[in-house]
DNA sequence: ATTATATATGAACATATGATCATATGAATA
DNA sequence: TATTCATATGATCATATGTTCATATATAAT
């Protein structure tokens, strides 16, 4: 707030501001935008949904291709649940989890051409 | 590894396994695909990117715009420099900072799509 | 019914994160 | 060159996160 009053009069561009303000969408927005991608920003999680955009998989099979813990697939399994990123579908004892639309595929390409350029 | 064991005997599926095995991508990949979305991860860096889609702006300005602190700003602007995800140039005593290529703009068109659909 | 198996969940712990405050830097101006 | 201003940085602290371990649930098999 003080910088706020500080700021007006020294170095804010006021109609920059003014109009990406306008642009600027809402915190709910901005803040499920963040949850998203925060919970692509796991390694553990990456290499779930990498792992299911070849194929359906359940929970041991997950653990053995990513080398993790099956306990910590199923708690990270949770997240990207909430999030419907993925989904399942039971046969048995066993939980066969896959992606819940393509919208990942397309972030991940995205993704990967930041990072590998 | 205790649990591999137990596992392999019960319940992975081998060929599974082995072929999404064969199709995931490094463990370094994983890694900088999982620091390029945390740092889109976080409702204030967010807000900057997006601010910044409209046009370069000077951190008080972009301070205005999300409503927080200067140094809260410098701070996250520094993650996303580090990233490669924002570029500046400075005027004075001014830096202008602005999105350092386009794949943001792709990332966020494709998790907006996810978020509000 | 009892046991085994696949997965889920809760508690606990170490580490990471983001904001704030104080201070430092670097450029313009008096 | 002393000061002011815009930004950067370091320290600190409260909170969030991810893993592990122990335990619970749900289905299948005996």
């Amino acid at each position: 707030m003080v910088e706020l009053d500080r700021c007006e009069i020294n170095c804010i561009h006021d109609e920059a501001v003014k109009a990406v303000k306008e642009a600027l969408f809402s915190e709910d927005i901005a803040i499920s935008l963040a949850e998203l991608f925060k919970a692509l920003g796991d390694p553990t999680r990456v290499k779930i949904l990498f792992s299911l955009m070849t194929r359906e998989l359940c929970v041991c099979d997950l653990a053995a291709v990513i080398g993790a813990s099956e306990s910590a697939v199923s708690h990270q399994l949770k997240i990207l649940r909430t999030l419907r990123l993925v989904k399942f579908r039971r046969e048995g004892k066993i939980m066969f989890y896959s992606l819940d639309d393509d919208h990942i595929e397309k972030l991940f390409a995205q993704g990967l051409e930041h990072v590998t350029e």
